[in-house]
DNA sequence: AGTTAAGTACACAGGTCAGTACCGAGGGGT
DNA sequence: ACCCCTCGGTACTGACCTGTGTACTTAACT
């Protein structure tokens, strides 16, 4: 029988159901979308039963909103906590992500669910928020004049390069970028605390991919 | 009994079962989505049989790709025929929407049904392209020295505002309105016809008009 | 050892959804 | 008046989905 291996050295499976679970939402709820993604399915890819899925968690909703909130320390605030980076270099590595990147998963989540009371959505908007802050902070330090417009701005090119992508199939996030270093140059008076009239040069390395 | 009325005068609700289909697809379809939509709360609310509803439909798929194929002469394509504006007036009212404008359909239709091969996504696709040319064609017009790149970033613009606003709950197309302003003007030599190359001056005058 | 927490297997309730079958009835054109 | 097309009502099938109940097995801790 196709049993995997919970022979009797083979621990069964192992004790951390609990992550296996939010490993395989991770995986399934973004290759086939949430709703398409039943729990039979999702607790056979993570080898438990589903029993000890609904002990783990009380509803699909409830994994749902686990499921987002897994995402908090990775993807993007990596990008703010580059030390390496000029300011305005971090403010555009945010749009340099891995080609394989398919659809921020809170906003499919936003879209998915259509429902603005649902804990996964409440939580996508705080996300986005959040990251938001995180843009006009780094403007702030960059020397915009108006940090707030600037990192609600590139929040908005993220998105739109996010939600493109999934829906030509076809990669966007360069076209942001080039938005992304024209407003930015536009957003800083001249040079915040460097030479002034330098970052005209700097700008035909990263900000030309355009497509 | 509730019965709306199809007493022995009220010609039992008409001949056009098609048109109240697709008129009930187009509420429901935005406002709950289409995957929360069922074929029977559709055929109450267009007050058609489910019979009736299934022999002008074969699937509810196909409703789908004709809810979507409706969209097609209005909305977005209205701005483009004014010739009252300016081709740059034109690209910027692409901006000017309604406030109750919820999601683009395409977008919403795209991310929910979560399959690439499913006739809808590929309409969704050619729709995205048709209006990225439109865009690029107006572009053109407005002497920009790159027309297709202009047209893709003020195609991003708009589906970025479009998916940003659901999310967040918030109107975001003044804040598009606002990077399309600086980039269309950026994009245009000086005034649509100087030498390309200086794009430097140009940014900073009417680039401004934020929120 | 023995106890307890965690996990397994499997069946099943209850609901929803897409799509169909059957029959009846109205309405419009000719 | 005729016929035929369109529409209505309703019950139904089969699939799928979320969530639960029950009895059993294993791992870890003491």
């Amino acid at each position: 029988m196709p049993e995997v291996e919970k022979g009797p050295l083979g621990r069964r499976r192992g004790r951390g159901a609990r992550e296996r679970i939010l490993g395989a939402s991770q995986q399934l709820f973004r290759d086939q979308g949430i709703n398409r993604t039943g729990m039979d399915q999702l607790c056979a890819v993570a080898e438990v039963s589903k029993r000890t899925a609904y002990q783990h968690f009380t509803s699909k909703d409830e994994l749902v909103a686990e499921y987002l909130r897994r995402f908090d320390p990775e993807v993007l605030p990596g990008v703010f906590d580059r030390t390496d980076l000029t300011p305005r270099e971090r403010l555009l590595a945010a749009f340099e992500l891995p080609p394989s990147t398919p659809l921020c998963p809170y906003l499919a989540a936003a879209v998915e669910l259509h429902d603005p009371q649902h804990p996964a959505s409440e939580y996508a908007r705080d996300y986005k928020t959040a990251i938001a802050a995180r843009l006009t902070a780094t403007a702030r330090e960059a020397g915009a004049t108006d940090p707030e417009q600037l990192g609600e701005q590139l929040a908005l090119l993220i998105d739109g390069a996010s939600v493109r992508t999934r829906v030509l199939d076809r990669d966007s996030f360069p076209t942001a970028a080039a938005i992304a270093a024209i407003i930015i140059d536009n957003a800083i008076p001249a040079s915040s605390a460097q030479q002034p009239g330098d970052d005209r040069e700097t700008t035909a390395g990263p900000a030309r991919p355009t497509r």
